[in-house]
DNA sequence: CGATTCTTTGAAAACAGTCAATCTGTGTGG
DNA sequence: CCACACAGATTGACTGTTTTCAAAGAATCG
């Protein structure tokens, strides 16, 4: 983590990040008003920083403290289990927020790593900067409990979705569900975000298409 | 729905259930300071009621408006597929919430179904006053906040289950997650529950009991 | 006690996973 | 520009797991 921290003030010094915070003020004021004040506020904290395709953001073991905002490009978040296989708990992309919530929450080490499917800039809050966002910006807190909620949601329809429907259904609702990540994650994670073998997804496309 | 509003207030008039309220007030405060104006709001708003096993607090199509306190009971939220096999969702005990998020949030017709595994004692709000009581009692919605992160990162963890862990694995996990479910409810639920077939987790919990 | 609900068991069928090989497209370095 | 390596996708054959169907055995409750 202590490199995390080194990477990220040396690339905040560089000049072309500027537009980073440009494109998260602008998501954000989609969403809420924001006083200049406020405004102020966030740019007085924030950090930018980009990463390259593989590169990881968080390796499992180690305390996740930061919330981070998806300016361009696409992360996964994945668990190793015991046999070696990668299972892909989410992705992420342009306008998504990405984290591990229970080591942010616990302060326990996180049980999951945090990597990049493409080159991407993000913007980050520490923990501590964050919390302090939430208190002074109320309209923030608000978002933030929004997409809170809506992200429990997307969790139980995705439980359902694991444990009533079959691996080609699963396949087809996720195409439906997610066109975005479609043509943009590789087929072998999709199969892992629905816990599928590559092989059997790989078959249940081709049936798919032949309808 | 408007059933089930009138019988919240018939109801509603038995004078056993004032310790209803008494027991939830002491969940509460074990959690949160609360000030006797604080108390006397809550006190104020609450809505008690009883219902016996296999009654339904929500049925598929309706829309879900409350907020839900299980004093004691058993409750069990669950979706019919297009097959009509029941999923279960959620399971729910004393000092539990219980509640559609989805439908409560959107305002849409719910896709689940709320009932009663045991007789049960409920402490709920209407969302308007739900609302109201999350602006005026801070720590009320601190709580909240707290207890919605969990029920997140709950649900991550449940994920990771359902796409990783065989069949025996499931099990193994689910009660040693949740020891408190597994007198209580009937196998078949549980397998309902890991999105697994009965006859499957009857033999896996043989092959369990016998290492 | 009878009825209902729940659990277990057996056998067959469906489904998904594994292993291994091939095929495709992409990008890199010589 | 070509050759090569590499990541990804597909296919076939096989294995193993899980589901389904059917039946029977416990347990619980009125």
């Amino acid at each position: 983590m202590l490199q995390l921290i080194t990477n990220l003030i040396v690339i905040n010094s560089y000049s072309y990040l500027s537009n980073m915070f440009e494109a998260f003020i602008d998501y954000l004021t989609s969403k809420i008003d924001l006083t200049h004040s406020e405004k102020e506020l966030l740019h007085s904290c924030y950090i930018s920083r980009k990463i390259k395709k593989k590169q990881f953001l968080l390796h499992e073991g180690n305390v996740w403290s930061y919330s981070c905002f998806i300016v361009s490009g696409c992360l996964r978040c994945y668990r190793i289990s015991d046999n070696g296989n990668e299972h892909i708990i989410r992705f992420g992309v342009e306008n998504w927020w990405m984290y591990d919530s229970e080591s942010f929450n616990t302060g326990e080490p996180s049980k999951s790593n945090i990597d990049a499917l493409e080159d991407s800039e993000l913007v980050l809050f520490t923990k501590e900067n964050y919390e302090k966002l939430l208190i002074e910006i109320p309209n923030f807190r608000n978002l933030v409990d929004t997409l809170q909620s809506r992200s429990f949601d997307a969790s139980q329809n995705r439980i359902y979705t694991n444990i009533s429907y079959t691996a080609e259904e699963k396949y087809q609702h996720f195409i439906k569900l997610h066109p975005e990540f479609y043509k943009r994650v590789p087929l072998h994670m999709i199969a892992s975000y629905l816990g599928v073998s590559r092989e059997t997804l790989s078959r249940a496309r081709t049936q798919y298409v032949q309808k």
